[in-house]
DNA sequence: TGATAAACGGAGCGTCGCTCCGTATATGCA
DNA sequence: TGCATATACGGAGCGACGCTCCGTTTATCA
């Protein structure tokens, strides 16, 4: 990756910012994850750019509007969360990577609950979330479930955005349900996918 | 009914409100809708105050919070369109009737965009607002129903909530379409339930 | 027709999102 | 390396918000 290169942008256009400005920009995204993760969505911006060690004009500056950062924030998550799909599936098993990266994916879903407020308000900066959602989950979940499917551990004919928008369900509703009731949830679809398969 | 018998309290409960106390809620609830329905459910409070002639004060007391004006306003629209399948079913034809009635909670429905965002925003003071929709809507739209297949308009069979579920989303989705679209939708779902009947 | 409980009203508090602009510094050229 | 300058920083401050507080007014009833 060259994303490490300061002459990269990292939205690839013609941007080229300054080596403080990109700091900043990283220091603002990560301390917004952590105070959003800590205090919901609705924490003010004030205590970001406090975390971050930045002014307001600075945060404000990258992000115009707090929704903007809102949805900077969720997209860096989704990034990860989907990354990690890869790193499994080199880690461990094709049955075993797909089963810990649903985990991984129903954990995220989770914890995002005033997220799904959030995309209903109608604020223009979310309006481009729900394909970036799509856009990058669906091939991480595909690669997983073709890689175990050739591995005859998994049957074939299962459509990755099904599965997401499946498991995103069940992850959203459960808050009550016990102990680990989502993830017994998940073994039990996981089972169904397992069902008719060659091996 | 026995709502302006100044002894009678509107909710049954025992609270008995001066003369005073019982207007300026009247007319705050009545100001809130006009202007939610101008400006969006975040219109601000003040705003209200102003319109219905009334201190913030007076606003506070009876709705503690905002959220609680804004479930009190959904509550008593509720109430007002199922409140209007009896009326309809008195003046019109059975199936007329309820053509008329799916249309009025179908508009219902459609200027409620703002509402689906503070239904998601987690606040308790619209936790109970999902049942008392269902609870006043339910038995509107099935006597509607149940006339209209007494008089062998429609087909039997048909679930209220099903329908409800149904020309809700139908309402909501649409914001583009053109023309009416929405209304040719519940004519089509008309016929089909039309489709059937016996006479 | 007072006495009094009940209700009123709006100035003001704390906080929010966001802006503005004087200051500091990273960068490219000599 | 030293300088000029575009670039970026930071935080006081603005307007608006939700909500509170309490001195004033009024409906109620003996």
């Amino acid at each position: 990756m060259a994303e490490d290169d300061p002459q990269q942008d990292e939205h690839g256009a013609g941007r080229r910012l300054r080596a403080d400005a990109r700091r900043n920009e990283d220091a603002v995204l990560e301390a917004a994850r952590v105070v959003f993760a800590e205090h919901g969505v609705d924490a003010p911006v004030r205590e970001i750019a406090l975390r971050a060690g930045v002014g307001m004009g600075t945060l404000y500056r990258r992000f115009p509007t707090r929704a903007d950062l809102v949805a900077a924030v969720f997209r860096r998550e989704v990034d990860a969360c989907a990354a990690e799909a890869q790193a499994l599936a080199a880690a461990h098993p094709p049955l075993a990577a797909l089963v810990r990266w649903l985990r991984r994916y129903s954990g995220f879903i989770g914890t995002k609950r005033g997220l799904s407020a959030a995309l209903h308000s109608g604020d223009p900066a979310f309006d481009t979330l729900p394909d970036y959602f799509r856009e990058r989950f669906t091939p991480a979940l595909a690669g997983l479930l073709e890689t175990a499917v050739a591995a005859r551990q998994i049957r074939a004919g299962v459509d990755p955005y099904d599965l997401l928008r499946a498991i995103g369900n069940l992850s959203v509703a459960t808050e009550s349900g016990g102990a680990d009731h989502t993830g017994r949830m998940i073994d039990l679809i996981v089972d169904g996918l397992r069902f008719g398969a060659d091996g």
